[in-house]
DNA sequence: CAGCGTTTGTAAAACGTTTTAATGAAGACA
DNA sequence: TGTCTTCATTAAAACGTTTTACAAACGCTG
């Protein structure tokens, strides 16, 4: 019954043509006052913000995206959100980009490289001011022109592209891989496993070649046999380690390439009944919350979160705002090797 | 060197009239063929698709939604992404909007609600098609004029906004406290700690209800001596732990509210080298992937996640497409116990 | 008071779309 | 043949801003 407008949004959203009337000036009055205060009368400005204020007018973004080309929007893609890390990256990196004024398009490519590329394509409408790309894998041939078509400047953080000239936030992977096995060779290990997320990510090529130099650096010889790549899925990870770990000539340490490979190979000495560190020490790169609270506390070499969200929003801004000057940059931030309980010597027998 | 335009990215992006002349149609007769093909003739149609894939046109979506009044834009706001909950969440609802061609915006209020407010308030330039909320606590005054203001319908996940007459989907976390309760019950525990992240928040609220009501059903008396409620930061619920685990006649079981609260809790225990479940049961709500890596794997009230996530994308696209019929809906999910091994038998001692 | 730079304000164009209303062409009908 | 429909196409207005270019008013200087 009754005339009532069927909308169930009461009030048009006010415009800015309407604070300009009620505070009885032109709408470029009222621009200007709200974008460059300098260009208008101080008595003006205060009418205008009343006016705003009394109106609760807020910009409307698109339109004002439209105008200057500039949206106030930054795009973040993750491979996944339930890996820990990059949890943590979103977590920060959101806080950053919120402090500056801008807002977050979120997109996670579940590890599938096509899915990223498809992403990408459907980021290019928002026209976004720039992006943080922690990318699936390998460099795809259509990631170049794709990138290219956001026509905004691009971080890459994490992992790399290969051959792709744009500035990167990355751990120094292989100082990780050193820290690692030299924490393992030091504590007397020389049978050691390696259970790797996969080396088409340059970050697990370079972890990789970081242990096996520590490896060499301590006169332990490398045992490709005790080498495993699995995918990106924990369940494959799982497997490895069963497999590693259920042969005779068990290796004394495993080294996991990352936190969900860790979780495997943690299930699957669960299974096998082996105890950590008495029968197999364990390491992993990325820490993460639970790590201290398992039995036993996980040594784990740890990524500096905070500062590579930090860089890489930092560089992003860098050129959002228009320094073009230098070419691409390279942030290499160090690990830190945080020695818990799951690491020790190795058991007498072997 | 030489007259190259500065700028970095070479060409603009290809606009709709550049289409329509390399097309030879109207702007009006390109926008046609791509939004309403029916209108227009199969011959022009196909000449506009061919001048789109050529110049690698897509649209402008500012632009876009300035004339329509539709961004294809979402918001999705969670208070914490460390929480592992709330990362699967994200996870997931970033998902199904895109395939449904919109895009995320994510915001996290780190469990704080003036920040929330904050960044909600930051959302209305954006004009957002929807917005799905996780509140960070109670309801305040201005959560009323803030979400009227976005002018977009909300759903609340996971926690609700007392009062507030807006979708929700939960958890049943009633049920889920009755669970946990008559787990405990069951097993022969009578002497039961309660450690909760906030009663301020809804969903602490009821799991307790629902943990109390089990209890009294199974005869046990609840001696609120042995309840304790942290905020949300994990380094609390450790405090609490170790106290309630330290006096003389310590419980024989704890129940966590949720997985922060038991990664302090897990902490505790190993710091004062108590074993579970031989010492003292353990039993949480949220699953998480460490849950079945920890030794032992912990006995846990799970989330269904995928779904809570899939009922709040489909109720809030319900509204986007106009579907005002009904008023507010409330979706209640069924928690399932997955018993593991932190959970057994009291001590005989006790 | 003429000339001139400086403020202060504004009208109007522009940004890239969608949509409304108008145009014209081609048939259908008498 | 003229009129009436239908259909495909388009010109132009609109969405809410910012910005450019100009006008008016003011304060100086000589």
């Amino acid at each position: 019954m009754g005339d009532e407008p069927k909308n169930r949004f009461e009030k048009p959203v006010p415009t800015l043509r309407e604070v300009a009337r009620l505070a009885a000036v032109s709408v470029a009055t009222a621009s200007n006052a709200l974008n460059s205060p300098g260009r208008v009368s101080e008595e003006l400005r205060q009418r205008v913000q009343r006016a705003v204020d009394q109106l609760g007018y807020v910009p409307h973004a698109a339109a004002q995206s439209l105008r200057r080309s500039r949206g106030k929007l930054v795009a973040l893609m993750v491979p996944n959100l339930r890996n820990p890390f990059f949890a943590d990256l979103v977590e920060a990196v959101e806080r950053l980009v919120f402090e500056r004024g801008y807002s977050l398009l979120l997109y996670s490519s579940g590890e599938d490289v096509e899915a990223e590329i498809r992403h990408l394509n459907l980021l290019r409408s928002y026209r976004i001011d720039g992006l943080i790309l922690a990318p699936a894998g390998r460099r795809e041939p259509s990631h170049s022109a794709t990138l290219a078509a956001l026509k905004a400047p691009v971080v890459l953080v994490d992992r790399t592209l290969d051959g792709f000239d744009v500035d990167a936030v990355q751990l120094d992977n292989q100082m990780a891989g050193q820290l690692a096995g030299k924490h393992l060779v030091d504590l007397g290990h020389r049978r050691i496993g390696v259970i790797l997320g996969s080396s088409s990510v340059s970050a697990g090529r370079e972890r990789l070649l970081g242990f096996k130099e520590a490896l060499v650096a301590g006169g332990v010889v490398v045992d490709p046999g005790l080498m495993r790549e699995v995918g990106l899925r924990d369940s494959r990870a799982y497997d490895a380690a069963i497999e590693l770990l259920g042969r005779p000539d068990r290796p004394t340490a495993i080294f996991a390439g990352h936190s969900l490979v860790l979780l495997g190979v943690m299930r699957a000495m669960a299974e096998l009944g082996l105890r950590c560190p008495d029968d197999v020490s364990v390491i992993a790169v990325d820490d993460f919350p639970w790590a201290q609270a398992m039995q036993p506390p996980l040594t784990i070499v740890a990524q500096p979160v905070p500062e590579m969200a930090a860089a890489s929003v930092a560089l992003l801004f860098d050129r959002i705002e228009g320094n073009e000057a230098a070419r691409e940059r390279r942030n290499l931030l160090p690990p830190r090797l945080i020695v818990r309980d799951s690491t020790g010597k190795p058991p007498k027998g072997a």
